[in-house]
DNA sequence: ACCTGAACACCGTTCAAGT
DNA sequence: ACCTGAACACCGTTCAAGT
């Protein structure tokens, strides 16, 4: 076959296919020949449009960051900094739950994707508009990424096996029925969530007071 | 060789070694061959004293967690479940980042983790005999370790390139100095997890309150 | 019970060769 | 420029064989 008149492979494609295939069968069956098969090609023709497998892979987390609604940071949104806060973390926190297998390659931080750092400086920008001090404004943006990423990767009921007999209540004295929690998952986390979000928010809201009052 | 009359591996020297590697050179150096030659067998040894190396990696995991002190949820500490709450987080976040590497593994809830679910135990207890109902001390275990591995995990400067044509001005509007978070990375994630960790017991502080008055 | 070497079915990546 | 097959240096894991 050789080279084709027209391309077989694009970026676009092979980003596409592989957040298909993470979504589907998670991170572990991203390899580049299976990969490649799903595309119709050979393993090594990937190497034509990315240096790496993992460049392949912080494409396909900057696909779903891309995803995050941003728009209740536009100068124009009339939406309070609090609000805007509130809403984009539940935005967020949906896109990476919509596509949790690859949240652990996305929690390593924005590091050079550009939908990454777009968030970030949308993020940044609404906070100083809003009368934050930079340095707050930096620190929010991190933190609130913290909790999110934090929230989607670690799902704190996720972990308990669905069997009584894996827990002895002489080792965790207070867990006696921990493996209920593994039945009610996600109301545990979606709870530990908001909790925390409204918990954050509040708390921040006492900062803000004091340092718009400089 | 065969079987030597003294076994020449256990279990706790392949979880001391393997997290002595990951510290070193991360979480890639660790494979099955590399890892028996530093302790000095072949690679199939492993597998007399754990079914996959996956598990080797949870236990790795689990040493750390084992190092986060509790004493502050002890029934007769005396701290208040604020302080206690806040003291716990500062250990737990030392422990993760002495050991940054194991922290993915780690990050992905407390599993079937003995070390990692007695510290869901003990928090989850304490927050109890303060007064919490079991519900919101459930979310409150939770929401912490989001918070915590999160900010542990997802460095927001670490990903920041020390390279200021890395960075369009018109891409990232706000972020036009952002190379210069690279050189101050430590700053920024400390100050984001304090101002987050103060804000979110401010918070949590708010809800107390209006709990306890059930 | 606990170690070994050989083997199986994979990996990511490089590279010369083809059009 | 963009694809291929062959090759390199690895993987995790299984298993029969040894003591």
């Amino acid at each position: 076959m050789a080279r084709p008149r027209k391309p077989l492979l694009s970026r676009d494609r092979i980003v596409a296919t592989a957040g298909a295939l993470v979504d589907a069968e998670g991170l572990d069956a991203v390899s580049t020949r299976r990969l490649a098969a799903e595309l119709g090609v050979s393993g090594p023709s990937l190497y034509n449009h990315f240096r790496t497998k993992d460049e392949i892979l912080e494409a396909v987390a900057d696909a779903v960051s891309a995803k995050v609604d941003l728009s209740m940071f536009d100068e124009h949104d009339g939406r309070d900094w609090r609000t805007a806060l509130h809403d984009w973390a539940v935005s967020y926190r949906a896109a990476l739950t919509d596509h949790p297998n690859i949240v652990p390659v996305l929690a390593r931080g924005p590091g050079r994707r550009p939908a990454g750092l777009r968030v970030a400086d949308a993020v940044f920008g609404a906070m100083v508009r809003a009368g934050w001090p930079a340095a707050q404004a930096t620190h929010i943006g991190a933190l609130m990424r913290y909790f999110i990423t934090g929230s989607a990767l670690g799902s704190f009921a996720r972990g308990f096996v669905d069997d009584e007999t894996a827990y002895d209540p002489a080792d965790y004295p207070h867990l006696g029925q921990a493996h209920l929690l593994a039945e009610r998952q996600q109301q545990v986390d979606e709870g530990a969530f908001e909790t925390g979000l409204r918990a954050l928010l509040d708390g921040l809201a006492v900062r803000y007071e004091a340092a718009v009052r400089h």
